[in-house]
This record gives C-alpha cells, sequence and structure tokens, in this order.
DNA sequence: TAGGTTTTGCAACTATGTTGCAATAGCTTA
DNA sequence: TAAGCTATTGCAACATAGTTGCAAAACCTA
C-alpha cells in the first residue's frame, strides 16, 4: 500500500518535472523571454494546474517566494508574449490560461469558448468549442467575441 | 439663435422629466423599494444615458450628491430586485444596464448579447441579438451564457 | 404627526493593481 | 569564466475598487 502511493506520487514526477522545466525554458527561450525562478515557477503553475488561474490562486502557491509585483509584472508579460490569455468571468476575476501554439506575441487566436463551474469552481479552456459567429444589428461590426459558460463540469457531474 | 438652444434644451425635457420622475416611482414601488432621492436620481441617469454604466460613470455623475458607498448598495438592490444586470466585460470593470420588464426579483433573463463599442466606449445591450446556444464536451452541463462583442458601433461607424 | 423601519453617510478597513527606483540576476562576448 | 550591459525583481509608496459597522437621517404607515 505504501509502496504503491509511493510509486504513484514520485516515481512518475520526477522524469515530468526534467521534462516539464526543459519544456518551460524551451518555452520562455522561444518567446525571447530570459529564463528567471519566477517566470518558470509560474508557468509550472500552469502546466501542472491545466486549469485557469487568478492572480491570487498564484499569489497563493509562490507568494513566499516572489513579490506580488512580480507575479503581476509576469503574467502581463506573458499575455503580451501570446504564452497565456486572459479569461473575463461574470464575477468581474480575471483569469489567465495557457495558449495554444498558434498565439504569439501580440497576436492571439484564443477564439475558444470558456467554461466556470459553479460547483466547483474551477474554470476551463473548450479548446474544441468554437465561439460561433452571430448576427449583428446594422453598422455594428465586430472584431472580438467573448463567451463564457457557467454551470457544472464533467468531473462534478460525474461525482454526483 | 439663442431661442432656439432653449427651446430644444428646457422645453421638451420639462414633460419628459415629468413623466420619467413617474416613471422611476412606479418602478422603485413596483420593486417593493422606498422612493429615496439617491435611488431616484441613479435611475434617472440609466434611463437618460441609455447605455450601460459603470460605478465611476455613475459616481461622477451623481458624487456630489451621494457617498460613494450609497451607490454601491444602491447598485447591488436594484441587481437583486431585477431593475438592472450586470455586464461582464473583458477589461474587467463591472457595467450595469436597465433590465426589460421581465426580470424580478432574484430572477434575471437577459439572455442577449453585450456590444463594447473600442472606439466611443460605451457598451449596448443588444435586446435583439439572442445569446446562441451551444454544444457542450460531453458532461459538461451550461446553465448561463455571457456573450460580449466588441468592436465598432453604428454610431461611430457613422460618423467616420 | 408619531412610530417603527429602512436607508444613508461616515470612518475605517481590505483587496487589487500600478509606478519609480535601486539592487539583483541573467545574458553576451571577449 | 569573468566583466559589463541589460532585463528583471523587490520594496515602498501610491491609487483605485469595494466592504463593513454603526449612528444619524429619511421614508413609510397609520
Ligand atoms: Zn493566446
Ligand atoms: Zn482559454
Ligand atoms: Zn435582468
Ligand atoms: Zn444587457
Amino acid at each position: 500500500m505504501f509502496r504503491v502511493l509511493l510509486r504513484m506520487e514520485f516515481l512518475p514526477t520526477t522524469p515530468n518535472n526534467k521534462n516539464l522545466e526543459q519544456k518551460i525554458i524551451d518555452l520562455l527561450k522561444r518567446s525571447s523571454l530570459s529564463v528567471t525562478d519566477s517566470r518558470k515557477k509560474i508557468l509550472e503553475s500552469f502546466f501542472q494546474k491545466n486549469s485557469a488561474l487568478a492572480h491570487a490562486d498564484i499569489e497563493l502557491q509562490v507568494g513566499d517566494e516572489f513579490d506580488r509585483v512580480t507575479i503581476y509584472r509576469t503574467l502581463q508579460t506573458f499575455v503580451d508574449k501570446g504564452i497565456i490569455h486572459t479569461i473575463p468571468t461574470p464575477d468581474n476575476a480575471v483569469l489567465y490560461a495557457l495558449c495554444k501554439d498558434s498565439c504569439s506575441a501580440g497576436h492571439h487566436h484564443d477564439n475558444h469558448v470558456h467554461f466556470i463551474c459553479d460547483n466547483c469552481n474551477k474554470t476551463y479552456c473548450l479548446e474544441h468549442v468554437v465561439v460561433p459567429t452571430i448576427a449583428m444589428p446594422n453598422n455594428f461590426i465586430a472584431s472580438q467575441i467573448d463567451m463564457v459558460v457557467s454551470g457544472v463540469c464533467d468531473f462534478c457531474n460525474a461525482s454526483s
């Protein structure tokens, strides 16, 4: 029992972390950013959590190690470089999530729907659900559409 | 010249204001709210501007007369009573706009698309553009959908 | 108009986000 | 690999947004 637990928690994470760190370093270099501890740690949070994060979430995770201001600036830098995108939410908290490869500095293409679970409060990028185009009234010209869906996510539905 | 200006600004607004004030009083009573100066003035702003307002906009208009806190509480009360609804925006400012008659205390039905003009920065309720339903991934259940479109509004398009 | 009830203003507080600047860390090249 | 340049970070101070408790004032009912 104890060995099983060890195997599940430790053995796989050691090589994964190596891979992940290299992946993160590559991503930073590809984005012409210098590789610093705070950037690595913050990116690591995104890759590990695999859901959208608020500034406050990140501060909880790495706030002892890095200053609030550094986190703000790092997130802004990542947005500028096309590494993460922002998600507007109905209750007006800014969330951030990793972009797919198609985004680059100054040019985001995150035209997917976002989903917020009312139960577990996690926010997901529904990468495969594209925001539909809609007919605008006369002389209104749409350049960007944000669609945020709230409800109950698959995990919460399964466990109830 | 001077008389024309007077006619345009004063004559029509006097009867309109009377009508408007009565309309506002009726709305407050219908919502089981006592009729106070701040509530009247704040509602008046919404009816006159005819576009979404932020707390800051309202504070600019009536901030000399009423306290910041009163404005916050009044807006919250109006939302609770189904008089105004909130609009989530990509840049994370809370906006408020008048509801149609179908909303009531605790039950909003504002399933229309919102439009934010990048040029004049006004936000509109596109009452006639209903938010489309979309197919959710397996086991995700949608209960609410927010759709916010940015671009250039009809007025800004006409004047360029 | 008097009474109880609701609303308001004030003060203090928390949370969130920004800016300037000096110290530090990262990168480049010799 | 070490020096020097540049980019990043931490700190302090500030700015804005929003919340809470409580006493005073306004509102509604009878
Ligand atoms: Zn992106
Ligand atoms: Zn996303
Ligand atoms: Zn409503
Ligand atoms: Zn609306």
